[in-house]
DNA sequence: GCACTTTGCGCAATCGGTTGTTCTATATCC
DNA sequence: GGATATAGAACAACCGATTGCGCAAAGTGC
């Protein structure tokens, strides 16, 4: 581990060591501007030599940029999302990393949007992510009138915002087209809730599988806005009652209470009854018998969002809404 | 929502439109230094009308100061500690949006400080909280030469490290010595990984439960390490082998698994065996029975923390181990 | 009322960079 | 070889704040 035994450099130290002016400093390493090959080497090889590096303050008050992004993150969001929101960040902050910039923080509450005022105010911020969102979105209102660049992970309902999501309706689906083609008919829907874009994407692909298939749809075994685990179990019931041959939950949570009602219940998966599930997260990860689920790339979602966001700043045109693939995992509980 | 029909004001302009100068303006502000009552009062009014925010920045240059703080997040933890790591952020960008700073966040993997090193170098940070510390940590070792104000959330056994963290050590003793005065004497441990310094220290609450109630060790009844849930299965069937009248988790995502073990070989809770965990998180929060567990103050510890380094980044002193308070929350699985 | 302190405020330097302009030495053209 | 273009580097203004210093006006003591 290098110790620093002198005080940091600024470029008029390097300029000064080697005899030439700050500009000449700066154009070198920004590589822009008239500057000798000769020069400009003799200059990188000091600053490698000494460790200089610019200071990114002074760098984006010359610029009027900050180089850094905001990222707002749900501050209640459940169990089940956390290993998603985790993931989509560790892509946001690679992808960011990579150019230089960094990650400002905030929690987002639904009803009020102090922060994220704070952070445009005060100019810490030249771009937003949004991580989630709502149907009515004072925060999305907020960065309109703004005008500061921003994209939201996941769908929005407005069209004039610029949007990075997984392709849920047709991820829905196909998974529920694959189910279907196993001979399977009556397909029970368990979680998700209603006021979420995601849901209603989803319950589209569903809809959209049946009717390809020409198979009537049954609103008998469709179950949203259950999270409790007593209303799921309860929802169980029913299914049975209707004598469904498949249920696919919305999310890994409600699916991990699934499979413990029908283990009460003793019904042996995928035997007596099959089972799919969302996320692939790690919950049913180590689940006997593994679980068939969709399995959607958050890192990617990160990456890509992060990259939408940086041609937003640097003031190029972008694709105003993006749609990420998705996979179809196959295991035992389908079989 | 007001919207921004003209460009962010300057200083300049402020001064301008008062006529006053630049320097009475900043001085109106911050209230330092020598200024008028009235005409501070003038420019007060005039700023909050015109909704005048200093540039950051600009501020943080002449000061030469980011008003920014790094928080350094584990890339891999686990589900389990995610709701944990989630509410003490909270605490965290609370304490530090109080003082206007902002959250700089980074995420870090064992054997890699690059990100860090990229912060600090950068100038854009004052001060950083680590969010978990590995008993030999390259971070702390970087940190440390470079001289800047640190925190850990967590302990380390390195004496010169400023920390805040629970009272692990003593919240797992008294946890042990509540079951042992239940008359359990055979009180299995699992869960936790050894490299962890929380894991030793609340190894060391374990030890000494045992040594105050006067009962032997016994090493065979302690599994550490084990987190695939195959391996947590296996340890459940030594633990019971060993006739262990009550298991102890280090974590609830273990504690979930060894519940279902224990479901699975028709051992009822608390019945025939006691049980408790950590954390109390809610992947445990509807289970029957409720699971006894050790309650902690997530959001107080990073509201601590923050506060702490902000002591550091003043310059002031400070405590140099701060522990935090804990609850140990009786429930149905020891009853 | 005079010398001295205090108060209020403006000037200008500074933080560490970027960037438009200017100047000079060299290269290019016919 | 002289006029012109051009490359390379320095100069200086600027980004938007803070802050030490100086100066005039007001306040204080005797």
């Amino acid at each position: 581990m290098e110790q620093s035994n002198e005080k940091k450099l600024t470029i008029s130290d390097v300029a000064e060591a080697l005899g030439v002016s700050k500009s000449t400093v700066s154009r070198a390493i920004s590589g822009k501007g008239r500057i000798g090959k000769t020069t400009r080497e003799r200059v990188l090889t000091y600053i490698e030599k000494h460790n200089y590096k610019p200071n990114v303050l002074a760098k984006g008050l010359a610029q009027l940029k900050t180089y850094n992004i905001g990222v707002m993150l749900p501050e209640d969001y459940s169990v089940v999302d956390l290993p998603f929101f985790q993931t989509c960040l560790i892509g946001i902050e690679e992808t960011a990393v990579s150019m230089d910039y960094d990650i400002l923080l905030t929690m987002s509450r639904e009803s009020d949007c102090g922060q994220l005022v704070r952070m445009v105010e005060n100019h810490k911020v030249d771009g937003i992510v949004l991580m989630r969102t709502f149907t009515k979105d004072i925060h999305i209102e907020y960065l309109k009138s703004q005008g500061i660049p921003f994209v939201t992970v996941g769908s929005t309902n407005d069209q004039d915002v610029v949007q990075v999501d997984n392709d849920h309706k047709n991820a829905c689906r196909e998974l529920i087209s694959i189910l279907l083609m196993k001979k399977l008919s009556r397909i029970g829907l368990i979680g998700g809730i209603e006021s979420h874009v995601v849901t209603q994407n989803r319950l589209k692909g569903y809809i959209e599988a049946h009717k390809e298939a020409g198979i009537a749809l049954n609103q008998d075994i469709v179950f949203v806005n259950v999270e409790k685990e007593i209303m799921i179990q309860r929802a169980v019931e029913k299914l049975l009652q209707e004598q469904v041959d498949c249920i696919v939950c919305l999310d890994d949570a409600v699916c991990m209470h699934v499979l413990n009602k029908l283990r009460k219940e003793h019904i042996s998966v995928p035997k007596q009854m099959k089972v799919a599930s969302f996320y692939d997260s790690s919950i049913l990860e180590n689940n006997l018998p593994s679980i068939t689920s969709l399995s959607f790339n958050a890192r990617e979602l990160g990456t890509v969002a992060c990259k939408t966001l940086m041609e937003l700043i640097e003031g190029n045109a972008v694709k105003q809404r993006t749609l990420l693939g998705y996979e179809v995992i196959l295991k035992e509980s389908t079989m």
